[in-house]
DNA sequence: TTATTGTTGTTAAACGTTTAACCTACTAAA
DNA sequence: TTTAGTAGGTTAAACGTTTAACAACAATAA
């Protein structure tokens, strides 16, 4: 893996390291050097095939030109697409983007930022986990440019790319009402994130609203044990006294595992019981009737925030950005 | 982002950044630093919070300790999940990894390679696209790393972790023969990949071995085009003469689409056709009735793969690995 | 006494870039 | 003839790390 430098193309042309950097920078403009000099080098440059050392220039320069994504799962099909988009806008402004799993652990959040802070990242891109306040706070006391999304911590004055958690879930919750749904379950993941709280927020203040509120509907699931909670939850609701007629799933990976253990209840969906999820998901296609879901702005999500990210490494703008975007309700 | 170097902790210490350096590589055995200062610049480096600059470490190592993942799609599962394990198994042995894109586009491939090439990566793990022959053999030509997933030019003496397409591909036809098939069509991607040939190849041999074989029983999807040609194919399919009681689909996506698409028809699934699909899905647990899928062992592709190019990058093999990999067909 | 060995460090070069500052030769104007 | 300007480069330092080679000193051995 014999690797091409300047000095080799210096060298085989007999000019100097300098002049080679000066032309494949583009900075040989006014007359810094020779038409037919730079037209050697760059044809040089392209037959042995140069590709610039990143670390050099990092070294030199300061900056990486990469960006850090922390998300929980990259196989999880919401922060999959959400890393393509990620990619795909700061690959188009120069940057590159490595992307680190947390698996909800703030352990693990924690090794990651130390990771990338040593691969010297301009900027972070966080889905935090749980727990993970401090390690915020010490990325702003750092002055590390910082993004959070999907999630965030509302008090603390940093960036951060969330929808209308509140509101699409009053909307959603509302629409089960509409729909004739008289006793509607919530399940939820068992962990204090605010974007959670406001989903269950939403659907709360939608139920009592119309004299339906019952607080055993509001089921919890842990995140290490989501099956096994969901099969408990699902049970719990489906075989008590007043038994539900509708449920809303407040996460994609909650919705997935929820109409799964509904399926192993031998219960048909829309006519025994309605449901509402959070995002989409290829599986809703399969079945031979609509299942209605909250489908997240993921593209724009991800654009928003290497826009506001790529603003604070560049010094375009300081100011802390709180952008709001709207979730859609899709019935079909 | 006041980034805290050697030099300062030297400085502080009044010790030179050598001893530092060597104190925090734990290079510092059999007498080269004693304890008390070993200890005074162990603690004051975890003070100042000390992360090393892997872009020095990198240029002054000629090494990056990083490795770039080349996939079609990220937001697909089943290259997530491959992402995730390579993750894993890269990190236990101190390696990062990059994921590019490449949309199934050779024009991607090639500027992602010379992307990850500028990154310093030391080797790649990559699933080619269709036509990316001469950059694999580019890279073979500079001696970089390499293992290539999934798929593979079978001609080319370059490492690859595969799984027995063929076997499984004529083992799962046999399956839907097995339950009482007439009449099973292929759906596959237009490409000319080996992977994919072969799986034609097993569905051929199993139909022939009956005699059931139908040319065009076999139908060809674009990739670009994916939800119109599966479409149009499915249609034709099941409106034709002789009318298709079995289906097996070569891909993930294909299989999901193909799925949504029968829906459309109002066919039943596993009283009107049966279908066999490849790779698993989430969907396929919101039916009431079990699909059966072959299963590839994603986890066991990414630990091989990350194995056999650590020991390429570190030198403790030099010889070409072709890994086989049994897929598993999951019947339930 | 002198040499040897061990302990505890330091010095300095190198990795591949970028870029401010400098240099040389030529042309044109005063 | 001098002076200034311009075109076309070069020199050298710096970024933060690693590590071979060196050094200073003390203890021990011959």
């Amino acid at each position: 893996m014999e690797r091409v430098s300047l000095k080799m193309i210096a060298e085989e042309l007999g000019v100097s390291i300098a002049t080679v950097s000066l032309v494949l920078n583009g900075k040989d403009k006014n007359g810094r050097v020779g038409r037919d000099t730079a037209k050697k080098i760059l044809d040089k440059a392209a037959e042995l095939n140069y590709v610039p050392n990143t670390f050099a220039m990092g070294l030199k320069m300061g900056r990486s030109k990469t960006i850090g994504l922390i998300v929980a799962d990259i196989s999880n099909v919401f922060f999959g697409t959400l890393a393509l988009y990620v990619q795909e806008y700061a690959e188009k402004e120069g940057y590159t983007v490595i992307v680190a799993n947390t698996n909800e652990q703030v352990k693990n959040m924690e090794r990651m930022i130390k990771l990338l802070k040593s691969r010297q990242v301009d900027g972070l891109i966080i889905t935090p986990t749980e727990g993970s306040e401090f390690l915020i706070e010490d990325l702003m006391k750092d002055k590390m440019p910082l993004v959070l999304v999907d999630r965030s911590y509302p008090d603390l004055p940093v960036n951060s790319v969330l929808i209308n958690n509140y509101e699409i879930s009053y909307k959603s919750t509302k629409q089960l009402i509409q729909q004739g749904c008289k006793n509607i379950a919530f399940v939820m993941y068992k962990q204090n994130h605010f974007h959670i709280n406001e989903r269950k927020r939403g659907y709360c203040e939608a139920v009592k609203e119309v004299g339906l509120y019952k607080e055993d509907n509001i089921q919890e699931v842990r995140y290490e044990f989501l099956k096994s909670d969901i099969d408990r939850a699902i049970s719990y609701l489906v075989k008590k006294e007043e038994k539900i007629d509708g449920i809303f799933f407040a996460t994609n990976s909650i919705s997935i595992a929820g109409v799964k253990s509904l399926c192993k209840h031998h219960l048909v969906l829309q006519r025994d019981i309605q449901i509402m999820c959070f995002d989409e998901s290829d599986a809703f296609y399969l079945v031979p009737f609509s299942i209605p879901f909250v489908k997240q702005p993921i593209e724009e999500m991800a654009q928003h925030a290497i826009q506001i990210l790529l603003d604070q490494i560049e010094g375009r703008n300081l100011k802390v950005e709180k952008c709001f975007l709207d979730a859609e309700l899709i019935l079909r």
